[in-house]
DNA sequence: GGTTAGCACTCGACATGCCTAAGTGCTAAC
DNA sequence: GTTAGCACTTAGGCATGTCGAGTGCTAACC
């Protein structure tokens, strides 16, 4: 039994299985994979596969599919990444150069990949650890509650309206955003938090409070905009692939309103060589993933921010790999400097 | 044949089916409800209603099922909307007074809205053409592009990169935006389009083009955040009530994620005299929605940005027109003066 | 030792036939 | 206008039988 023919066979349950949804015997293997061998041999070397649990039957009489496990070793070790055709590189191109605002450009990224995938497609909000402050604004609303917005240089705008605690005229919010913009303009996102300190030290004492409560306020929008939002298109798929969810799609439905839990997930995977990372059904920590897996990579700057898309485990795992990085690759252009 | 009692009977067959999602038949109606008259005689009523189209029989030997204009009868004319429980009232009340921000506000308003109701939320964000212009900021990104943004007393802040179509320098926008804010500091966005002409006409010849652009772009910013996004939760109850979903829930999910399409649909429906509004299954323009219904209301300032709720048009409007009413009510308390 | 042919066995999928329960529509009597 | 009764229709459950795909095992083969 040969340990090569071994991997061969997997390779071709793996892409038969895929492209069939149904489960897949010894015989039917032969015939569509010139495999050299019979059909007898082809069930030795599933046994075996079995045993190593790469593949199980679903019941006593039917073929075998792959197991979480299977996909992991045929995603590691067997599959090659496809390129695109060449049409699917230009559209790609034309859709993402079209674009003008950060938000258009995430916006036109999730349906081109929810379209090139027939997944979910997910991407997050650019990190902007390194951006610098490029303008504060103070906005009063009500007497204690007042509008932060913080201005980077990348083109987000972050805002948040806080309570200062005490009453303030239009005067004093206008004073205190002077001495705020003053001190920090073209501060790094990344070293607010230190600076304002002694902004906050710097300020009367009568404002001392609607200053704390400024500060705090801009640490928070520096900090949260770092990983907060996330962009997702094409949960319209996962009800074409109704039968790829047995019990209901309802739990992936929920995880993905969660953003919380999806982002965690995307910043937890790591990448392996070719730059991709993939998360296969029980892998994901979240049981309401179970079935699905995650393909994710990153892009922009230290490829920080990640885009992905979500699928059920049985999917096409070199054709979705290659779009994925297809599309961080020119996202991270269009992005970049 | 009595009319009232005929009324009576659409009434029950409604409550029993939105409770059990089984065709209901005379002689189950005659026992849950004490009607006081025989099932022969219910069948003759029946069959008045069905001749009516107000229910239908889904095959020869079934109960029968109400029809989108049976819905429609019982929600106009027959059902009376029921009062929140106090410990919901309650939720609710303490619930949406811990939000600050205007985001934070209407994200907690759909998960609410989606559990009270356990169908899928969708709350406008809140049109703001009668706030006033508190603050235009131009941000040079590159040396034709420029990030603008406008910031309304309401707390609201739009922006977009726009083109300016020439190179320009740092002075010249900090020119630029000190004009543009001179003029139209405290202006109404819904005359914002009528004043920009004066404030272009008026800039050096050598700035024309960039003002122009960036007039656009400020026009635009006061139009687009007048319908502009949406927020929804809630879409993991549609898979819940699959069978509600004969087809696929995909439709759905499309219409969904086609926020237009939701917007349109919102803002197209007109509230009846207990101010609700619901668009029951093929009464919907959109396709995709044909087995689905739509509950919502205005709320705020001339009740102009819409909540609601989807779900499928077996659903128990009373209870669910009563939930959109309520939170739109607190809803309305919370963003007001 | 690895490979192959052959065979008994298992089990899901499908078709058939039968029966029951639910519900209707109709007619004739009240 | 209401009711009782009855013939009729039909979905759904259940038992049964058949078919085909696929497996595991054994014995023979290279």
């Amino acid at each position: 039994m040969s340990e090569p023919r071994k991997l061969e066979v997997l390779r071709a349950i793996v892409e038969d299985y895929v492209h069939s949804r149904e489960p897949v015997g010894s015989k039917a293997l032969v015939e569509r994979h010139h495999l050299g061998v019979s059909s007898a041999t082809i069930r030795n070397d599933m046994a075996a596969l079995e045993d190593e649990g790469l593949i199980t039957a679903p019941h006593t009489s039917a073929g075998r599919i792959p197991t979480d496990k299977g996909y992991r070793l045929f995603v590691d070790q067997i599959s090659a990444v496809k390129p695109l055709s060449a049409p699917e590189r230009r559209a790609i191109q034309t859709l993402l150069e079209g674009a003008d605002d950060l938000d258009d450009v995430l916006d036109r990224t999730v349906r081109l990949l929810s379209q090139l995938t027939n997944q979910v497609a997910v991407v997050q909000y650019p990190h902007l650890s390194r951006a610098l402050v490029r303008h504060i604004e103070f906005v009063l609303l009500a007497p204690r509650k007042v509008l932060v917005v913080l201005i980077a240089n990348s083109g987000k705008v972050e805002q948040r309206v806080i309570d200062v605690g005490q009453d303030l005229g239009d005067e004093t919010v206008a004073a205190l955003r002077t001495r705020f913009l003053g001190a920090l303009g073209g501060t790094r996102l990344s070293h607010l938090a230190q600076a304002l300190p002694a902004v906050v030290a710097a300020t009367p004492h009568a404002q001392r409070q609607a200053a704390h409560a400024l500060a705090l306020g801009l640490e928070g929008l520096a900090q949260s905009s770092r990983e907060d939002r996330m962009v997702m298109a094409g949960t319209a798929n996962l009800a074409r692939s109704n039968v790829d969810f047995p019990l209901s799609i309802g739990p992936v439905l929920e995880a993905l309103e969660e953003q919380v839990v999806m982002l965690r997930l995307l910043s937890e995977m790591a990448q392996d060589h070719r730059g991709v990372a993939v998360s296969i059904g029980r892998e994901n920590p979240y049981d309401g993933l179970a079935e699905a897996s995650v393909v994710a990579t990153g892009y922009g700057p230290d490829s920080a921010a990640k885009v992905g898309i979500l699928g059920p485990t049985r999917m096409d795992y070199p054709t979705t790999m290659a779009a994925v990085r297809a599309v961080a690759r020119y996202l991270s252009r269009i992005l970049g400097p």
